[in-house]
DNA sequence: CCAAAAGTGTTAACGCTACACCCATGT
DNA sequence: ACATGGGTGTAGCGTTAACACTTTTGG
């Protein structure tokens, strides 16, 4: 009986299954993440995540490429699957299950461009996000969480900086995701001894002070590593 | 025209959601998971993780339970979220995407019932994991990563012994999972040091040498804590 | 010459690793 | 008395944390 109730059920099943991305990028020395404005009832006018339904036929993985290009432009960005929300009560339209992601991009200036189906797209402050619609709000902060951990515990951390950085605007993401200040010396030893970046020769001359010496990553292979 | 796209297609979506579990014991000394035998084909006969399709209506999370609790009588164990697989290839009967669990219990000796759809249901040893259907090859062994991490930063070993035991005894599940020998009174001193746990009085007799002294969990809420 | 950010070393406390012998029990 | 697993301490080494001044540039 029991295995009949599993059996007959779930032919009935009529799920759709969404894709929503959170996007992180730092800002000016703060954490933003991408937001959209949405059309749709009953959350009009409220923000929410990028996403959307998947296609038959279609890898998750590959929808979540396929939806970050289409709301960002951008395809060269770091993007790992973050988890799946499934209350069946999360949808106020049917059944949809969230398979969230969580994605890095360097500070392109970019132009967003909005989508139809949406109002309007932005960066918002981490900090000061608004209420979110459907159950985004936990999906952000449970992205926070795991943005903390890779970058105390892995090298991600070239993903949101362009190719070329000086070491103390590498310190500035570490101080803006951990909302913390480090000790300047301590963190570049550190940093230094993990043999993951290396300095190009040329500086960086931006205003009236000494000129900082840029560096790059060796890798941009993920790595397990103690960082702080 | 992108935006129709998104929307059209998806509409036609006829995606099933399932639920696997991965789950872990100790059996003397060696790390077991469960597996069952397949009835249906393609797979007549080959072993799989114990899974169900969720139901119309039903928590992911929910169903999880159910599965876990109808495929092993069990549902007072560590059972949390691990990851969703999702290509389209996946399943050769059509779309399913997988949402995998990871659970932890004690050796108990349990009797294992059989369901009606199954052939068998066994423990097997992880090192000698035979072929096993779909891509649950994957998922066991990303499920034996997240093992071996989680034992290592957090305190949830406590969900892979009974509640009174000796610290040979925790010792040998930490050796099971890394495949590595520690040292016995370095591993005593950071347990101990951790403040996870504590003496109850008793002693264990167990066979002609000196008895242990057995200890339990402070608490089973889960903490983060550099064990290793 | 002043302002602003870059760059650079040392010390003390702590934690980790390696290592070997005695103890309590049953037979 | 012997076999079996239980139980205990220390010393050397490497890692981390705390801390302040000098350098280079533009204006």
């Amino acid at each position: 009986m029991v295995q009949n109730k599993a059996k007959k059920h779930p032919s009935k099943q009529s799920v759709k299954v969404a894709v929503d991305n959170v996007i992180f990028t730092i800002i000016s020395g703060e954490l933003h993440i991408l937001l959209i404005q949405m059309k749709k009832k009953p959350y009009t006018n409220l923000w929410a995540l990028p996403g959307g339904l998947i296609r038959t036929g279609e890898d998750i993985d590959k929808a979540a490429v396929r939806i970050l290009k289409e709301e960002t432009g951008v395809s060269d960005v770091y993007l790992e699957q973050l988890y799946t929300f499934g209350k069946a009560s999360r949808d106020p339209f049917g059944r949809v299950i969230s398979v969230s992601y969580f994605a890095l991009m360097p500070n392109s200036e970019m132009k967003l461009r909005t989508l139809k189906r949406y109002f309007d797209v932005k960066w918002c402050k981490f900090k000061d996000l608004p209420k979110l619609a459907y159950d985004h709000d936990e999906i952000a902060k449970y992205a926070k969480q795991r943005l903390e951990w890779k970058i105390e515990y892995t090298n991600v951390v070239w993903s949101l900086l362009p190719s070329h950085f000086s070491l103390t605007e590498l310190q500035e993401v570490y101080e803006a995701i951990l909302g913390d200040q480090l000790d300047k010396r301590n963190f570049r030893k550190k940093i230094l001894a993990l043999n993951l970046i290396e300095s190009i020769g040329t500086k960086a001359m931006r205003g009236a002070h000494r000129p900082a010496a840029l560096y790059r990553f060796k890798t941009k292979k993920q790595r397990i590593v103690e960082i702080l």
